[in-house]
DNA sequence: GGCGTATCGAAACGGATCGTTCCACTGGAT
DNA sequence: ATCCAGTGGAACGATCCGTTTCGATACGCC
């Protein structure tokens, strides 16, 4: 989750002569449970610390304690839920086509939001991480290790075999292929369907295509 | 701007036997401008309407008088300042180029988001239509008819001529060709370059061009 | 001109949420 | 046994919500 703080993080890697109790993993896990549910229910503009705080049988001061703002909170309350959805590793001796290695991408990310109230819950995450500074620096720096390399080098390789032009551009690339879901889900408040993540690795792979 | 009321609004088409003072037009451009700038001062979870009028010198009555709600209120702040861009009407005779005539359906939008804290209010402006119903509405109807319409236009025509692929799907069009904006004004915070809109252009045609 | 009506700014309402602070209690390490 | 960080609970003053009330003002109608 997210250690902000200055002062009792003396603890993380000093770890020197730590008394008391450690940080409660059982309120923690409320926290972020009720925190993803308060999203779904009120969205990010209705986000309620005292409701949250209230369903989790937590105090505010614990919530604080441990997150710097409500934007933070809700960043990782649907952050934290991503884990359930990752791919199966590609088993072994099989090198998986670049299509699908591109969908495994996005893949986790579709399936969250195609999950219960994961588009409510999703799109209230992703509205706290553009209104709030620091929460929007803990979102991007979840997509920068989890999207943005990994893609990178998938068309590094893909450049070098010629698939794609020489002048590629991840940022280009990010923004074709994460673009379009933004829009559905966030402008559009539209559903994601089935098939969707096919057609957006072929579209932006062939924008991305040599002249 | 947003008319929605029920009973009022017999002002409108019928126009019938209308008594007592019209609609200020000071004081609803005063507080568009005060929204505006309460947007890209406190974002969209600090929008706070009290302070709008305050600074539009206006009652909170007749803000709510004249729109549903705050996030309705943020969508027209923004909207409202988009015609300021619009591109001058192409001179008759020469029919422009396909590229210049999808361009010129992002640069308003991208003129504005460049110019002054365009970018801090679009941002706000965009939350405010993802979290709340009735704005949402009020921003997909403008795109409709400001964007995904001419656009389908455009696409049509060049379908027939055999640019594009004849399965082209005007929903996939418009996120390619809208989504990288939101994914850099929204999830990235970053700015929108000068050249942006060329390379997303020639990028969007591309992945729809016939195989 | 006078009347009726619609809009306006200003102020107040009760309720909710904010972020912070105090308190008493608990549980692990020394 | 002692220490102390973490916890739940309750309160703080401030702010914002959406609504209501009030008196003043502009406009159409007679």
């Amino acid at each position: 989750m997210s250690d902000q703080d200055p002062a009792p993080d003396v603890v993380e890697e000093g770890d020197r002569r730590r008394v008391g109790p450690r940080r409660s993993e059982a309120s923690t896990k409320a926290v972020l449970d009720a925190a993803f549910v308060e999203l779904s229910e009120h969205g990010w503009r209705g986000f309620s610390v005292d409701r949250v705080a209230k369903n989790a049988k937590a105090s505010k001061q614990t919530i604080y304690r441990w997150w710097k703002s409500a934007a933070c909170l809700a960043v990782d309350a649907a952050l934290g839920r991503l884990g359930e959805f990752k791919p199966p590793p590609s088993n072994g001796g099989t090198p998986a086509d670049v299509r699908d290695r591109v969908a495994a991408l996005i893949e986790p990310l579709l399936l969250a939001v195609r999950t219960g109230d994961g588009a409510h819950a999703w799109r209230g995450a992703l509205l706290a991480a553009a209104d709030d500074q620091e929460a929007g620096e803990i979102f991007r720096g979840w997509f920068s290790e989890s999207v943005k390399i990994p893609l990178r080098h998938i068309l590094a390789e893909q450049a070098l075999k010629g698939a794609i032009r020489r002048d590629w551009d991840i940022d280009l690339a990010t923004e074709l292929l994460f673009g379009p879901i933004w829009h559905r889900l966030i402008a559009m408040r539209g559903p994601v369907p089935e098939s969707y993540s096919r057609r957006l690795v072929e579209s932006v792979l062939k924008a991305l295509a040599p002249n």
